[in-house]
DNA sequence: AGGGGTAGTGTGAACGGTAACATTTGCCCT
DNA sequence: AGGGCAAATGTTACCGTTCACACTACCCCT
């Protein structure tokens, strides 16, 4: 732990660092203030002449747009705050990126604010993380308290969001994105069934409302559809620790075979568990994971997943919001990947019956 | 992959959303707007009876002072910027929620904006990504784009950072922390020396500067200092994936029985090349990572590394920033703690001699 | 020649705050 | 009683931008 000794209060010295404004700009180049902000913004009826060389001083005075007077003057905001709940899950943080990435090339500011996990969000406190009333919000609300905010926005608030599900009642038609979770779900639960497992279990991530997740959907769909036991689902939280404790109780049940968890994170203590319990993954047990982060495939055995385009999504919900804020000038929607099985070390055949350890 | 019907645009219905401004508050409170100026900053000289009736229209109205305005008339910016390159490697996430945390509690509002890795950054990039000329920036700067961002600031910008290691010659004074990176690898060393190792192999993570790193050199101390041959480190990247290639011709010389990574995602490479060249973990070979993120605990086997406190020194960047913004207002420096060795089951006594694989 | 559109430009007033200074009030002192 | 001072409050200007509108040319039409 060690400190510099901080540099001395920058006291106005002689040199102000003089920041050049519109009107500048404007004398310099022998037109009104007026004219220098429709050149900026494009404005179509400037003379060519006059937008040339207004451009000119621009670049030889390096003027640059101050963002707090644009959008104090109520100019387009250009400026998306995100609200996530906890930036250490690699979904919320794929999103992130995604997103701040196609905010970037579209010359967006972004912000971020952290929800506090557990406090429900009220929508006083959620307005209040917004610097601008009007200022657009990128929600992604993959947990409750993420759904709360989301809900808590008003509704005519610019705002989009990237969601687990659609939101039920209510007005369904919100800007907000999601990906399959449900179809991956019970695309990864057929390729176990598959394998022979006469059935698979769920470790459950937390419901982000009141609904069970759109994943234990997926994975009973299938289930039913194959029209194997349907067994409960257990309910894991976001964390190794969860899934290992989670876990340790499951596996003592030897037909127990196959084992779906709701994300990379819960799998990975969903193996050590096994490894305790002495099973072997894949030959005793198959575990396969969702999301596809980035350790997964360095797990041991290297997991199965279910990788899921979390950056293409975010770049999807910046450009709805864009779109949502510049119709005319917004360009298409990005498209991103389907989910997608990956399968790697930790699923295999189900055991044959007389290899099964005995109950 | 779906998409909602995106909203009308907000029409400016016959509800316009009616933000308050401090005029609204002030004829409602029969003060003048300077007043509740004064009342929402906190200055001395108001008489209490009328701070509190300002107060409580104030909550009754649901005012929020709008920061754009504010930072448009001159006043404090209370507004970061974070600069980081590569928010996926948890170093720099963690310290972004640290700086994150540390912000809100101070009613900071925080912008993020990742770097191009590879594209080296002017001054001028880096000045064109703050929204306002004097806006507070922090920079994480545990990589080479987050230093060279770093350089690039001009020196009298309000701005703080992040480092690996403090700069060498030049203003050695600017407002920067780091973890003390050095004494956490020699720690690291010296540990695996004391279980009877004869030699630590390092696998180095992209040094931020010219030099090498401060990790490296910590390890080069503690060897030094025990008079154990000094091999030359590798030089690895930041990924799992590059670990393991790093490891895999390292790991077929059968005298290297410890080795240190420079993060712990490069720890998971070498275990899987471990694995995959037959020698027991922890048994035939010692591996050590660095961070103790927070999937290292559920490796297999569990990884020994060195904990490091990013969150802390998050906080404690900001704090740094927050008392060169506000030298009078601003609370003291946060502490964190120090780097700690957490040993877990990946690390242990060297082999034997007649137990070790024969070359 | 006068009327009407339109391209190009300028003018003044917001936007919601803070800073600097002006003003009012109340108290103490001589 | 009047001067001096400090506390409490009000007034005005300004930050850098956009918006609404006014204005000037100029062209086209009848």
């Amino acid at each position: 732990m060690q400190e510099a000794t901080p540099a001395p209060r920058s006291a106005g010295g002689p040199q102000a660092p003089k920041t050049v404004s519109i009107r500048d700009v404007a004398k310099e180049a022998g037109v009104s203030h007026q004219t220098v902000s429709r050149v900026v913004n494009g404005h179509p009826k400037v003379k060519e002449s006059t937008r040339a060389r207004v451009l000119d001083v621009i670049a030889e005075m390096g003027y640059t747009p101050n963002r707090m007077a644009r959008a104090l003057a109520g100019g387009a905001v250009r400026s998306v705050t995100v609200l996530t709940s906890d930036t250490s899950l690699y979904g919320a943080s794929a999103t992130l990126k995604g997103i701040e990435e196609a905010a970037r090339a579209a010359d967006f500011a972004v912000g971020i604010s952290v929800l506090d996990t557990g406090a429900a969000q009220q929508p006083a406190d959620v307005a209040a993380r917004v610097s601008r009333p009007g200022e657009a919000v990128l929600v992604i609300a993959f947990d409750a308290p993420g759904v709360q905010a989301w809900q808590a926005l008003p509704v005519g608030f610019p705002a989009a969001a990237a969601v687990e599900r659609p939101e039920d009642g209510s007005p369904g038609d919100r800007p907000q994105l999601w990906l399959d979770d449900r179809a991956a779900a019970a695309q990864a639960t057929r390729y176990l069934l598959g394998l022979g497992h006469e059935t698979v279990r769920y470790l459950a991530i937390p419901s982000s409302t009141t609904r069970v997740g759109r994943r234990t959907e997926g994975w009973r769909d299938a289930l039913r559809a194959a029209g194997k036991p349907l067994p409960e689902p257990l309910d894991a939280g976001w964390s190794p620790r969860s899934g290992y404790l989670t876990a340790r109780s499951l596996l003592a049940d030897p037909s127990v075979t196959a084992v779906l968890c709701g994300n990379d994170d819960l799998a990975l203590g969903v193996l050590r568990a096994a490894r305790e319990a002495g099973r072997d993954v894949p030959g005793d047990l198959s575990v396969v994971g969702f999301d596809d982060a980035p350790h997964a495939a360095y797990a041991h055995p290297a997991l199965t997943t279910v990788r899921l385009d979390f950056e293409g999504l975010g770049r999807g919900c910046f450009g709805l919001l864009h779109r949502l804020l510049e119709p005319d000038t917004a360009p298409a929607l990005p498209l991103w990947a389907e989910p997608e099985l990956i399968v790697r070390e930790s699923s295999g055949p189900a055991p044959s019956r007389r290899d099964r350890p005995k109950g």
